[in-house]
DNA sequence: GCAAGGTC
């Protein structure tokens, strides 16, 4: 560092991501030094006896590859950790932070990781330690913290631990392998199978989240397809007791025979009933348990319709800020160490939640927590800095109330409820219902009432033996519901209930699956080739598609991090799996090739073919490939016979079929991706609508 | 051409 000639014998703190490191380098002194070099930030320290150096990763800097350069080789079972500008050209700058890491290793001589506290985090910083600054681990210190507040910061540095994430790092470590070789090796294996075919090719993939994820639209296509419609019928009675008109629902919720409604109209229309059986129950409703990401994420989609990748974007944005604790978590239970009256005390300088905190400040404060743990961060809090937030964002805004009043409520009362079942018999032979709910005590829901609705249903005061008139009954027929096809934001929170992938990868994945031709739609369907590749896998290797891989290494991993597990033993069940499946798999390659190819030829045909022509009403819709001009257009198979359609196509990008037509026109539209822009566009370019839907 | 996971 020619700027800092003097800077020598310092401790060097590896951070995960730039901002961060900013926010360590606050909290660690007053005395910074900010250096920018090729745009990375270098923050330079001197406490009273002590000086830091923070600089700062972009999330992993290395990654799992091999410098063989024959990529159709399989299996792949010798695998090494490589700068990520080696893997993959589009992070050139990856080379850059790597060699300013290098620089500033030289003259440290004390290492501290500081990336997040979990395992991906842990995995990165131990890379930078080894290969960048080419120390050994076991030498360096970790900085351990769930939110980015200065007293935590400072309390971490205090207390830095030195082996304490060994578990976490061979859990991470554990998880890249298991990922790499089940991924690539099916993958690759998957593609050569199309090598024996004449004019094979195309890119196919799997792997541990990508499988089960296409298992799901596959397995719910096939419930569709198979959907029997069978109707039933409901029966309610508009009841009048004390010149009062309420409704009562008859005691079967399901009326399988259309005769036996009518039956039921026609012997209780007009008829007396007779309250039979008052019950009044009372329900403790407790309160909300603490936020984890998961439950956060439900309840922002519930209220706001906040997508889960926005909202754990924006609860990373408050955390940054340090007004909340560390967004990803599965915890539903607050630290131990935190001090809940200091938190709310400092809450209620804000005007919003001032009555509230005060009404719990005068208690003694017992949090209500849920089940869910996770080792490495509690749930979700407010952390009681509040300095900036009307600066906040209107979003920003929004999440932040919310965490902080589910903060509140779980220190509250339960909350009561009382609920009436009045039953009303009609001859001793048929059976009615009046459900009435009432509050007699808020508790919670005082504190969460902005967010959670205390729906009361008042009935009149029957008394029993009261005599009711049945005025009329009505007869509805309904039809069991088929189950919806997946959208994108259906099958996200799918993954996520499963566990299948995280808030970064998730949505990432699911476009891997359009793109790999195994789904179209925005009502996600299969293609004949998302079917075959599901069929295939799963007739010689179906672990590979089941949750049940990724349910038992989360488990296995668990056991590494609380080091009850050694990664050599997941590893070889791995490689025994892998190496069957792949075994299982070749021994059948022309097979698997055939079937494929075809699945392909298919899908390639279905995505090409867009409907019935609207001029002639007989032939098809085709896309067409010029090969002399090699430009593209629809035409009509009837072209021959005389139909002169034909309509013009954007020449760049790629054309998916959607199967819809515009409601406007009729004409069939088409999705066309260019690069990241996504549109659908009705193929008439004289339809009276003609805008580009920009999705 | 291949996975899934960080960050911008």
């Amino acid at each position: 560092m020619s700027e800092k000639p003097d800077f020598k014998n310092y401790t060097l703190v590896i951070c995960e991501k730039s901002d961060a490191a900013k926010r360590i380098a606050e909290a660690l002194g007053d005395n910074v030094k900010t250096i920018e070099k090729k745009g990375i930030k270098i923050y330079f320290i001197t406490n009273a006896n002590k000086k830091y150096v923070i600089c700062s990763a972009l999330g992993h800097l290395y990654g799992l590859g091999n410098y063989r350069k024959d990529r159709k080789v399989y299996p792949v079972f010798d695998l090494m950790w490589l700068p990520l500008n080696h893997i993959d050209k589009n992070k050139s700058n990856v080379h850059d932070r790597i060699k300013i890491i290098e620089e500033l290793a030289k003259n440290a001589n004390e290492f501290v990781n500081a990336c997040d506290y979990d395992v991906e985090g842990s995995t990165i910083g131990f890379n930078i330690l080894r290969y960048a600054c080419k120390v050994n681990y076991s030498n360096t210190l970790r900085a351990k913290f769930s939110t980015l507040t200065k007293d935590e910061l400072k309390y971490a540095f205090k207390n830095l631990g030195n082996q304490i994430d060994k578990g976490l790092v061979k859990a991470g470590i554990t998880r890249h392998v298991v990922d790499y070789l089940w991924g690539i090796n099916l993958s690759r294996i998957l593609m050569s199978s199309l090598q024996h075919i004449p004019y094979g090719g195309g890119v196919l993939s799997t792997g541990r989240v990508q499988g089960p994820t296409l298992k799901f639209i596959v397995d719910r296509e096939i419930e569709i397809r198979s959907f029997v419609t069978k109707p039933y019928w409901v029966a309610n009675a508009l009841v009048e007791y004390d010149e009062t008109e309420i409704y009562a629902s008859y005691f079967k919720d399901k009326i399988m025979k259309k005769r036996e409604a009518l039956k039921i109209k026609e012997e209780n229309e007009r008829e007396t009933g007779i309250v039979k059986e008052i019950r009044r129950i009372k329900v403790e409703l407790k309160p909300p348990t603490p936020f984890n990401t998961g439950d956060l994420q439900k309840e922002a989609y519930r209220i706001f319709k906040f997508s889960p990748s926005l909202t754990l974007n924006i609860a990373e944005q408050l955390y940054l800020q340090a007004l909340i604790s560390y967004p990803r978590t599965n915890s539903q239970k607050l630290p131990k160490t935190i001090d809940y009256y200091k938190i709310m005390r400092r809450l209620s300088e804000i005007n919003e939640y001032k009555e509230e905190t005060e009404i719990l400040l005068s208690k003694k404060l017992v949090p209500h927590e849920g089940e869910k743990d996770d080792p490495a961060h509690p749930c979700i809090y407010p952390t009681g800095e509040i300095e900036g937030i009307e600066k906040l964002n209107e979003r920003q805004k929004k999440l932040f109330d919310l965490i902080v009043r589910r903060f509140l409520a779980i220190f509250a009362e339960n909350a009561i409820m009382e609920r009436d079942q009045i039953l009303i018999d009609v001859k001793g032979k048929h059976y009615w219902k009046i459900n009435g709910r009432r509050y007699i005590h808020l508790g919670w829901i005082n504190f969460y009432k902005k967010y959670f609705e205390a729906e009361e249903v008042e009935i009149p005061l029957f008394k029993e033996g009261d005599k009711v008139l049945l005025k009329t009954i009505n007869v509805e027929e309904k039809f069991e519901k088929r189950p919806p096809r997946f959208n994108k934001g259906s099958l996200l929170e799918k993954m996520e209930e499963e566990n299948l992938g995280t808030k970064a990868t998730r949505a990432e994945i699911i476009d891997t699956l359009y793109k790999r031709k195994y789904v179209v739609g925005e009502s996600i369907m299969p293609t004949e080739l998302g079917f075959q590749v599901i069929e295939t896998l799963s007739k010689y290797s179906g672990r590979i598609i089941s949750v049940d891989l990724t349910r038992e290494m989360e488990k296995s991993l668990e056991k590494i991090e609380l080091e009850q597990e050694e990664p050599e033993d997941v590893l070889e069940k791995t490689f025994y799996f892998a190496w069957q499946a792949i075994n299982d798999l070749s021994d059948n390659l022309e097979k698997i090739g055939f079937e494929l190819k075809n699945a392909m030829r298919i899908t390639t045909l279905e995505n090409k073919t867009l409907g019935l022509c609207p001029m002639c009403k007989e032939g098809l819709l085709v896309i067409i490939n010029n090969k002399k001009t090699k430009k593209r257009f629809v035409g009509c198979t009837n072209y021959k016979k005389g139909c002169s359609f034909v309509a013009p196509l954007p020449q760049k990008g790629i054309i998916q079929n959607t199967g819809r037509t515009c409601s406007t026109c009729g004409w069939p539209i088409v999705q066309v991706r260019n690069g990241k822009s996504l549109w659908n566009l009705c193929i008439n370019f004289k339809c009276p609508t003609k805008v580009k839907n920009k999705k």
